[in-house]
DNA sequence: CTCTAAGAGATTTTT
DNA sequence: TCTCTTAGAG
């Protein structure tokens, strides 16, 4: 039995897959069977070691990755591995709290929040609080809420502010919390942190999971933040097993709060001396791996590996020069109409981006064309306008108290409530007490008003009492006036197709997991956004982000934009360690290609309104030149030696002095009639220099 | 309450 | 340039 699962294992896999006891780290480079050695060494334990499966605890980061898993692990052991825990942070997180609920100190309906929904409850935050948004921008509030979440600070316990703003961001903090509380939700981190405090302040508790969980399995490890590291720790007390998993050239998820040093903190606090390497590479050409390791070599702070390959070197990567962003997205076109003339489908084809934005001239070009295409991102299913109304209907039936879900539909559909009346009853209702109750007690004009709605939710609750769950949907969304309301919309025909999925949803959700009351669903909801990308068996090209194509395969790579201030970002050079970040970041876009890479960067690109002359990114010169093959040279060129990082003796990085802005250092050059650079001045921020006219000076260096 | 117009901001985002 | 948000008029 154990011969089966470990066949066709190479010697490091075997090793990772087979160890004995005792913790381990698996430094998995790109396409080298990480997911294969993950799900097999739990399959090993399953079987081999006879570890019951409640024993086992494996986390992933995303819900898809989970499920993948999870089949993978019944594929090979031929039966469902009931009782194993397997899911995301959060939901792992999210179940323990359904369970604990009250040791957690929550409401036995407590909400999950997403990131919209936190927005939107800071909104009125700051509006109750009278903050003016201008000062305190809502999103550097979120920011600052979740980031210490992550860290694992409550605002009681953050060190004295000094400054107005820093004491203003705390006291918000506090208030924030408190709306939860009284709200009955629990934000993304939220739902980590109150797990995490739950298991520390409850020694019964923990050392029952903790002798419950004797392995304990984590997918990127890289990617996990300071608080999931302490949580883990926390579960694996003493003697249990932690197997972690991950690529430190793939972590590109720093600036959302991951800790890339968790891996070496593994390897000290869990007495590691040597990490499994998996370096084969089962995915790409020779020329791709060469690429992809040139590159990530420049990276300083790496624990260290080399992918290699059986495969032959294969095609050389092609670089295009384009003269402007139409020239390039025109280069792309002709090349996808070629590989399909090879017989290639589309869906093996992707074009990979840095940002978003750069999608949508490719997409009209694709459009123009007929070919078909599908772009990654944007809004996802559960966070529709129409399905978070629905889903806020159900909210309040099951908890009235919510706040939030009262605010959102209380007039949607419109029933003359407006915001002159939201803004009488919250202040009748004083952070008191919730909006719900304050209806019951107001009198006069505004109160018949309410009134209407707070019988239409009763109404609905009482209806829902005999229904089953999709029924219970169908009702609210009906009921509630909303599939009206969106009949009548000119552009509605979409939304009310989705209602009608968000009910087939529940039915599928129902069916799965029966006896699992609504809150269970919304929970869902919230947890599984649902999927971004094509619908299963559509050949379509794929566009994404590189970030969204971190996993993923394809024969061919389109990678654009390779251009200083592009790829690498310009935000990213101003960051600490954000070169590195955009280096793996490239690392990730390059081993995403099995047979053939196209890069391309333009010479010309208009952007934010004005047009620019961005340099070729430093990227590109990191790449061998004998497994790089030059396609296409723009064909006006502007300007006729394509310089790389530096011209005329300035680059990037370099530091300098103005006679009147000081100091400063050089963040972009461009080349367009004349050289301008952009500098960053210490005193003055950032100018536009026209080297024709402005007199600066190299500076040197001593820092 | 809904519609329009002006203004700010424009990396990446698994949960 | 484009898109999203908010303010003010109708």
């Amino acid at each position: 039995m154990s011969d089966s699962l470990l066949a066709g294992l190479n010697p490091p896999q075997r090793h990772a897959v087979t160890l004995e006891q005792g913790s381990a780290l698996v430094l998995a480079g790109a396409g080298s069977g990480k997911t294969r050695v993950l799900t097999t060494r739990i399959a090993w334990l399953l079987q081999v070691k006879q570890v019951p499966a409640y024993r086992i605890l494996a986390v992933t980061f995303t819900n898809k990755a989970a499920r993948e898993m999870q089949t993978r692990i019944e594929g090979l052991i031929g039966q469902s591995c009931r009782g194993m825990w397997i899911g995301t942070f959060h939901g792992l997180c999210h179940r323990f709290l359904r369970q604990h609920w009250r040791d957690a100190g929550l409401a036995q309906n407590f909400a999950i929040i997403d990131m919209q929904d936190q927005l939107s409850a800071i909104k009125r935050l700051l509006k109750q609080h009278n903050i003016d948004s201008e000062r305190y921008p809502l999103k550097q509030i979120q920011f600052f809420i979740n980031q210490n979440k992550e860290q694992g600070l409550r605002p009681q316990q953050l060190p004295p502010a000094h400054d107005v703003y820093g004491k203003q961001l705390q006291q918000l903090y506090l208030a924030y919390q408190a709306q939860c509380e009284q709200e009955h939700t629990v934000d993304f981190a939220e739902l980590l942190l109150r797990s995490y405090e739950l298991l520390a302040a409850h020694a019964a508790l923990r050392e029952h999971y903790q002798q419950r969980f004797a392995h304990l399995l984590i997918d990127e490890f890289q990617d996990t933040n300071a608080l999931q590291y302490r949580w883990l720790t926390l579960l694996s007390g003493s003697d249990n097993q932690i197997f972690a998993v991950g690529d430190d050239d793939q972590s590109i998820y720093g600036f959302r709060g991951a800790e890339i040093g968790n891996m070496r903190r593994l390897m000290q606090d869990y007495a590691i001396e040597q990490p499994i390497k998996l370096e084969q590479n089962y995915r790409s050409t020779g020329a791709i791996l060469q690429a992809a390791n040139a590159v990530i070599a420049r990276n300083q702070q790496r624990l260290g590996k080399q992918l290699w390959t059986e495969a032959a070197e294969g095609a050389p990567l092609k670089l295009f020069q384009a003269n402007n962003e139409q020239n390039e997205a025109e280069h792309v076109l002709e090349q996808v109409r070629a590989l399909r003339q090879q017989a290639l489908p589309y869906s093996e084809i992707a074009v990979l981006y840095r940002s978003n934005a750069q999608s949508r001239l490719l997409e009209h070009h694709l459009f123009q064309a007929g070919i078909p295409y599908r772009v990654y991102g944007g809004l996802r299913f559960f966070e529709r306008q129409e399905i978070k109304h629905a889903l806020a209907y159900l909210r309040l039936i099951l908890d009235p108290d919510d706040d939030a879900a009262f605010l959102r539909v209380v007039n949607v559909p419109a029933r003359g409530i407006g915001s002159r009346s939201v803004e009488q009853l919250q202040q009748f209702a004083q952070q008191q007490q919730s909006l719900w109750q304050s209806c019951s007690q107001l009198t006069g004009r505004v109160a018949s008003k309410f009134l209407t709605f707070t019988l239409l939710i009763e109404r609905l609750q009482e209806a829902c009492q005999s229904l089953d769950f999709a029924s219970q949907v169908e009702a609210v969304v009906k009921g509630s006036g909303l599939r009206e309301f969106y009949g009548q919309e000119k552009e509605g025909r979409e939304r009310l197709d989705n209602l009608d999925e968000l009910v087939n949803a529940a039915a599928l959700f129902s069916q799965t997991n029966p006896e699992w009351p609504l809150a269970d669903f919304l929970a869902h909801a919230a947890l599984e956004a649902g999927e971004h990308g094509a619908k299963p068996g559509e050949d379509a090209v794929q566009l994404m982000t590189v970030h969204a194509a971190k996993g993923l395969e394809f024969h061919s790579v389109f990678l654009v934009g390779l251009e200083e201030s592009l790829f690498p970002h310009e935000n990213a050079l101003s960051e600490h360690s954000g070169l590195e970040e955009e280096r793996r970041l490239l690392y990730v876009a390059l081993t995403r290609a099995r047979q053939q890479l196209f890069l391309s960067h333009a010479q010309a690109r208009f952007l934010h309104g004005q047009m620019r002359y961005p340099l070729r990114s430093r990227f590109v010169d990191d790449i061998p030149a004998n497994i790089l093959q030059t396609i296409g040279v723009a064909r006006s060129p502007i300007a006729p030696h394509m310089p790389h990082t530096a011209v005329d003796g300035w680059f990037i990085g370099q530091t300098v002095e103005h006679p009147v802005f000081g100091c400063g250092s050089i963040a972009q050059i461009e080349r367009g009639q004349s050289v301008r650079i952009h500098v960053n001045f210490v005193q003055h921020g950032l100018k536009w220099l026209d080297l024709r006219f402005a007199s600066i000076t190299p500076r040197q260096i001593n820092r």
